[in-house]
DNA sequence: CGGTTGTTTGAGGACGTTCAAGTACTGTGG
DNA sequence: CCACAGTACTTGAACGTCCTCAAACAACCG
């Protein structure tokens, strides 16, 4: 692992607080990849043998309908989508249980694979990456509580709106203009729908003023987005 | 606190770990209460002010689409049960956000009170808190996923399928007998769908050999159930 | 026995998926 | 520079699942 690559890992909160001694010794035992577009970190069933910490690129989430599936094809889903800085599943590592979900990444990007083994070890010796782990889990929980939220009780166009408010989520109102930084398919995917029932729902959007050209968005009115998808405002 | 709580407080993992001074504490600051049902410990949006625990009886996650409903009556719905030993929505209360979920008594019990600034407190200085803390948010994630897979993936009648499963975790295959712990009208919001559509669901499982008199289950092959709702195994 | 509550059943409709076709947007080689 | 393929996105129609509403039914309790 190079220099720069452990600077990108000790600014991210999670490693932050350990002794450079920790640091180094992690360096070592841990090595950096440069990962493709559609590489895949881990399958879901796997056993973990590394903590991947997203250097950069992003990273995606995904499960199939294991096993026999009715309908004949195995159906996909897009879970969780991770970014530059965040941690890929921590808790089948740190509970050594086999993956939940599979890792595929969507940007290229570079992937710190840090032995398992060692981050069980961590959390045992370490007050403060414990503390750090229990932090990143609890943020990591709410963010799955929220989109299962939305999944259960939010319309297919509802859910559209909420994402377009995640990514502004500085303004409470007042036009504003952003950029999507995912294809359709995985988007839709990942919001839970068709990509077709994707794009009926930002036919729909356009009627709330919420105007799509490719992948810039233009939003009429923060608020008036707010109130159709019965925006909690929690955070 | 009295002794007999403060020893069910005690066998919990996460406060396992804690030198007898910090739970003598422990039960000084925090208290006991016994919950009737359908009590609420606390709704969303409200700031944690305690870590509820339950030593005996339980506990659901329930939210409703805040904010003006486009339907008119607010939907709601159960995102997770909890039962004795289990630690309520630890998140909110280490990271001291706005509970994105409000928690009601399904079953009278007795609840501890621990003050959220203390146990933020231990989460700082007690290196076995925050690593069984660590562990504990970890399967709590695991569970939130596994309930998202289900959700996007899975028919209602499979996601019932796998309600059943879950509850008859031991064995692999044969004939079982269960009992549901819960009333329909709950188990229906948890599985994600209408009571009228549970009530469906059963009457599609008869198909499968599984054939409901009451609360009281009968499946004939637990083998047949794992086939039909692409059971992949996780735990 | 009526009242209340919880479950079942049926009909109609809304939402979302699937399938199929059509359109726009890439890059490639002539 | 343009024809071409290949891909991504959109649009439309048919279908399926699930929800809603309404009524029938069962169970429980006064």
């Amino acid at each position: 692992m190079n220099q720069a690559d452990q600077a990108t890992l000790m600014a991210i909160p999670l490693f932050s607080d350990l002794p450079v001694s920790v640091i180094e010794h992690l360096a070592e035992v841990g090595f950096v990849q440069a990962q493709p577009a559609d590489a895949v970190l881990f399958q879901e069933g796997e056993d973990p043998r590394f903590l991947h910490v997203i250097l950069s690129g992003r990273v995606a989430l995904c499960c199939s309908a294991g096993g026999t599936e009715a309908r004949g094809v195995a159906r996909q889903t897009v879970v969780e989508i991770f970014n530059a800085g965040d941690v890929v599943i921590a808790p089948a590592v740190l509970l050594n249980r086999p993956y939940l979900l599979a890792a595929q990444i969507l940007e290229p990007g570079r992937i710190a694979f840090l032995p398992a083994t060692y981050m069980r070890e961590l959390l045992e010796t370490n007050q403060g990456f414990a503390r750090e782990a229990a932090l990143m889990l609890a943020r990591h929980w709410r963010l799955l509580a929220r989109q299962l939220k939305d999944q259960k009780l939010r319309s297919a166009p509802q859910r559209l709106a909420r994402y377009l408010l995640s990514i502004t989520r500085d303004q409470r109102s007042g036009p504003v203009q952003v950029e999507i930084s995912l294809d359709r398919r995985t988007l839709a995917s990942w919001l839970g729908m068709s990509p077709e029932n994707l794009s009926r729902s930002i036919a729909q959007l356009a009627e709330l003023g919420v105007h799509f050209r490719g992948r810039a968005v233009s939003i009429d009115s923060i608020a008036r987005l707010h109130a159709y998808c019965a925006e909690d405002d929690l955070v």
